[in-house]
DNA sequence: ATGGCAATAGAGTATTGA
């Protein structure tokens, strides 16, 4: 089983990228994030003609989320139960007995922003909330952008970076309790080639110089990791023409 | 230190992203 997370930046402008990778790239689940969309816009007959089913909940102009996959969707959760939210930035659902939470975690814009406050208190509630679902589910995968770079060697330039948005201690240490539920990085199972990023500024020609983020995950409860064989970030689709400034990653389960 | 690029809403320019 291949499962994957995209930032797709609009599914709107992005639709023909996701039809296009999902060619080559025949994924079983596949959790999408800034669909930008609201639920009566989403292109349901697009995805479903792919040979997905889909699970969907957006909004006008911002955030959005969604689950593809090739098997049944059951158990669909639309945002933290935990957490009271406008906005929409969670999706859950099981999967081929696989509980998978697909989510769009907060940018937080400027260190100690009322942006960051917010979050920091989201990251604590769905602390809390996955706890909970971990219990309930044993094998758990939380994919998604986490607007967070956990490591030095996730930021091309940790110097240039530190304390900055992103990259503060917080938000290490928030991303670190997540991990200390009993969750592994997918991508740190395995050797990996220096400066692996997944998002990079569409300025500066940032790309092209790879001045970039690794701050698109895949964490696998424990239970769930043990069936992980591999994990790439597959920087292809950031090379086409009008890409998405993410690009995703992909794990491989036995 | 600042702005640069892209998407959206909506009709010039502001907001947000990361």
């Amino acid at each position: 089983m291949k499962i994957a997370t995209w930032n797709v930046n609009s599914l709107k402008v992005r639709l023909p990228h996701l039809l296009q990778w999902l060619e080559a790239n025949p994924v079983d689940v596949l959790c999408l994030q800034e669909t930008k969309l609201t639920d009566d816009k989403f292109p349901l007959a697009e995805i479903n003609s792919a040979g997905y089913q889909v699970a969907y909940t957006g909004q006008k102009t911002y955030n959005g989320v969604a689950i593809l996959s090739k098997y049944p969707i059951t158990d669909v959760v639309k945002n933290n139960p935990r957490f009271e939210d406008e906005q929409q930035r969670i999706i859950a659902a099981t999967i081929e007995g696989v509980r998978f939470v697909c989510a769009y975690i907060p940018n937080g814009q400027a260190v100690d922003s009322d942006k960051y406050v917010y979050k920091l208190a989201w990251l604590k509630a769905l602390h809390e909330w996955l706890a909970a679902e971990m219990r309930q589910h044993p094998q758990l995968a939380l994919l998604g952008d986490y607007n967070i770079a956990p490591e030095d060697r996730d930021v091309h330039d940790p110097a240039e970076w530190e304390g900055k948005i992103h990259f503060s201690d917080k938000e290490k240490a928030a991303m670190a309790a997540l991990v200390d539920l009993g969750m592994v990085d997918a991508f740190r199972m395995f050797e990996q080639p220096e400066k692996q990023y997944s998002w990079w500024d569409y300025r500066m020609m940032a790309f092209r110089r790879n001045r970039g983020l690794r701050i698109d995950h895949i964490l696998l409860s424990t239970e769930l990791a043990k069936r992980c064989t591999a994990c790439i970030i597959d920087r292809e689709p950031r090379k086409w023409e009008q890409p998405s400034d993410h690009t995703p990653v992909v794990a491989t389960l036995d």
